[in-house]
DNA sequence: TACTGATGATCAGTATGCTGATCAATATCA
DNA sequence: TGATATTGATCAGCATACTGATCATCAGTA
């Protein structure tokens, strides 16, 4: 068997490994409790008023239903707000509150410091050389995941 | 905010998102159950007869708590036997079983087949290098997460 | 309009992965 | 030796992710 250092898919569990500790870390470090995917999820709610689960999953790449759990968690912290959709009565609304904003702005220095943090082993070229062949990979093998990364409904138009 | 496509973290999500959908499909497609977590387990112990769990988790960068649930899911399934150290007493021995090197052998083609897959939009040259970066990147990052690689005890010697 | 299929949200169940705790056993050092 | 620290394994609890199911609603069509 060849060694782990060989195996793509052993590599793409290490770095999110990391990524998420140094995630945690540094955004515990200016007093916030807050996931990667918490923060993902509700800075695309602000960009994205109104939006509905289903088409913030797709936005970020989340399973539907783990979106449901996500969403609940950041209710329950005061970040944003559900409401039952008037045009579709199946669907919910989600909107950022004014304390989901303050947090957003409070913490946004602290999840650029890890991004940072998370690259430090590499130079500048190096650092841009990697995101663009991760984008690469990602985007041939995007529908290979049972949660793959949708275009909103402005996109397309 | 930047667009995710520029955060690393992000990045890293989605790949491992992949690469785990991508190595279940092609281990199910060949007739077996088992997680990438579960192999590459696997896959250290046939290499480390009678490892313990600590020094496994370390060998394969899991968390020591992870661990006791990815042991007890192989021994259920019959592909490796877990005893007590005669050395240590607080210490369990891994080995492998016949039906669990049967079972790896078996499964080998299927994720050699899932790492093509994962960089199936890469060429070549683009494969390596992408592969060279995040090696470089995981080691200047290993101390990071609460599961750092470590070397076995025969590495050290 | 009635039927059929698709869609939005949720749920139960399972598997990682983590934090922090506990317990037994071992190692270290005054 | 005896006190202390460390280590191996496990546990409870929480948060992603997924599979597959259900339920309500909506959309398209015969």
């Amino acid at each position: 068997m060849k060694d782990n250092n060989e195996m793509p898919g052993h590599l793409a569990r290490r770095f999110q490994q990391i990524a998420v500790a140094v995630f945690l870390a540094e955004v515990e470090a200016v007093g916030f409790d807050l996931t990667p995917v918490q923060y993902a999820a509700l800075a695309a709610i602000e960009l994205n008023p109104a939006i509905d689960q289903a088409t913030l999953a797709g936005l970020i790449a989340y399973d539907r239903t783990t979106i449901t759990g996500v969403v609940d968690r950041l209710v329950q912290k005061g970040l944003i707000a559900r409401r039952a959709s008037k045009r579709d009565r199946r669907a919910r609304e989600l909107e950022i509150t004014n304390q989901g904003k303050t947090t957003l702005q409070a913490i946004t220095p602290a999840v650029e410091a890890a991004q940072r943090t998370l690259l430090r082993g590499l130079n500048e070229k190096e650092a841009e050389q990697l995101m663009r062949l991760l984008q690469k990979a990602i985007s041939a093998g995007n529908e290979l995941s049972r949660a793959p990364l949708r275009e909103t409904a402005a996109e397309r138009a």
